[in-house]
RNA sequence: CGCGGGGUAGAGAAAUGGCAUCUCGCAAGGCUCAUAACCUUGAGAUUGGCGGUUCGAAUCCGCCCCCCGCAACCA
């Protein structure tokens, strides 16, 4: 027995559930599932969590202008979260919220932690508040008087706050950036935090006096904690941070955080800096992803051009939509999306690749072999290729790679001619149906982290014995 | 002089000093096992612009133009 067995801790952000997911928020989710199947396909003991941030001043007036309860509207995004993964096939672990009792039990731990580290202090700071920011912007930055994404005036704030003494961090964060002992990925982001870091930092306000739906800081109930800090905890408290003890000291430190770009500065400073504060282990790896646009338009939350990744579901069906996002950029880089490209992805790779290449061949066995294949090939010949540039996150470059099997399978059987063999020669014809059928499972078996169903179907009939032509595992679409 | 990413056939990408490559689309041909699929061939690019280094530049250097993020408390 392997007492040994390495561990896989990978998360995704939590999502804010002002709105549903749309597709950016799939695309984090979906590539650390494949993550988390991969980790688990090599035998590793994987926690793989996602959920959503449930707080803040933006939520409650979401949930006002629904005519909600703030508890009665996060439930129910956050609950459309939880059905749009499990319609993407996306399986994690554990799916947490900011309002799960068990976060908001880890969270007064980890304020009371950071109180006595010595790096919290009182002070005040006086600013120009947009309510759709949730967030000060400067006057530079109004036009008009009015903040240029939400049209609307920012009000004039003073507030009373407590202040994390990030400016302390700054040296050793930039270490142990520069060191990747928190390695950030791609490249370019680490070289972005850097140069942030190397700019300077400043305290951050970590309370907020005037937002009633939030976690009060618990020594002082009239202040509640500012919604990134309480949020970034979820690492902590999903694993039993306070609930289980033993297990949180199984997983953590995280050996992977997911993010969107947007995001890496709370991700590689912030969060790093309250660890150290708290005299936690740091997170082993940050990756961040690019954005997508929509037929070249920014994705907005706010200017509504969203696409909901359960109608591409529906469509296409989880598998294509979790190859296409992964398949069409490379992962890290910004690139654009649409149902065009979706569907061009889908007929050309999956139905007329993939799809036809097995129906070809389950046929011809069932037609020249009587759907024996005796000698099936199961064990992997080169799971490497592919799988090194999934686990290096490289994924297009991946399922480049096995697409190229595809087209050299389709020529083999177009040199091979086995309609004309099977007349003359039906020892030639099953050694090549037989390498075919070993190839395909073997794609198969490479595919499972992206296509968990196709690959099963796949392995399915090609190990059932008596194989038959089955039904298109990608019905062509228009 | 705020920080960063990018500009290569109609579209999307690859090539980091040596014949500009791949996918989709387009055109012609082939095949018949297959989901109107698959295979072969072809057309299509002065690599954003100007200058420099070099025997040789998409690639290295300088200047310029254009696009996109971020710019501190926005998932």
């Amino acid at each position: 027995m392997d007492i040994e067995r390495k561990k896989f801790y990978i998360t995704t952000p939590i999502y804010y559930v002002n709105d549903k997911p749309h597709i950016g928020h799939a695309y984090t989710t979906i590539a650390a599932d494949v993550l988390a199947r991969l980790h688990r396909s090599l035998g590793e003991d994987v926690f793989f969590l996602t959920g959503t941030d449930e707080h803040g001043a933006k939520i409650a007036a979401s949930a006002e202008k629904a005519g909600k309860s703030p508890q009665e509207f996060v439930d129910e995004i956050s609950a459309k979260y939880s059905l749009t993964w499990d319609q993407l096939g996306i399986a994690p672990d554990k799916f947490i919220r900011t309002t799960d009792p068990e976060h908001l039990d880890a969270v007064k731990v980890f304020l009371e932690k950071l109180k006595a580290s010595g790096k919290l202090y009182e002070g005040e700071y006086e600013g120009l508040y947009c309510i759709g920011h949730e967030a000060f912007i400067k006057e530079s930055e109004l036009v008009n008087g009015l903040c240029p994404e939400h049209k609307t005036k920012p009000e004039l704030v003073k507030e009373q706050n407590w202040f994390f003494k990030l400016s302390d961090y700054q040296k050793i964060l930039a270490e142990k950036i520069e060191d990747d002992d928190i390695l950030i990925r791609p490249q370019t982001r680490k070289n972005e935090v850097l140069s942030f870091i190397r700019q300077g930092l400043e305290d951050i306000a970590i309370s907020r006096p005037n937002v009633k739906w939030g976690i009060p800081l618990p020594w002082d109930d009239k202040q509640t904690v500012y919604v990134w800090v309480e949020a970034l905890f979820n690492y902590c408290s999903a694993i039993g941070y306070v609930s289980d003890p033993e297990q949180f000291q199984k997983y953590w430190p995280a050996d992977l955080h997911m993010v969107g770009k947007e995001i890496i500065k709370f991700h590689c400073i912030i969060w790093p800096a309250l660890l150290l504060a708290i005299k936690e282990e740091l997170p082993k790896a940050i990756f961040a992803n690019g954005f997508f646009t929509i037929n070249g338009e920014k994705i907005s939350k706010t200017i509504g051009n969203v696409i909901d990744p359960t109608d591409w579901a529906a469509k296409y069906g989880a598998d294509a939509v979790r190859y296409f996002v992964l398949r069409e950029v490379p992962f890290g880089q910004d690139g654009d999306v649409s149902e065009d490209k979706l569907k061009a992805r889908y007929n050309g790779d999956l139905a007329n690749g993939l799809g036809n290449l097995f129906s070809r061949t389950t046929n011809m066995i069932e037609k020249y072999l009587d759907g024996d294949v005796e000698s099936l090939q199961k064990s992997p010949k080169d799971l490497n290729d592919a799988w090194e540039a999934f686990n290096s996150l490289n994924f297009s470059e991946g399922l480049a790679r096995i697409w190229e099997e595809i087209a050299w399978a389709n020529q083999l059987i177009d040199r091979a001619k086995p309609w004309d063999l099977a007349k003359t020669d039906l020892e030639k014809v099953k050694e090549l149906l037989v390498n075919l059928a070993s190839l395909l499972y073997d794609i198969a078996q490479k595919l499972s982290p992206i296509m968990p169903e196709a690959s099963n179907k796949i392995r399915q009939v090609l190990e059932s014995g008596d194989i038959k032509k089955p039904e298109p595992l990608f019905a062509k679409i228009d």
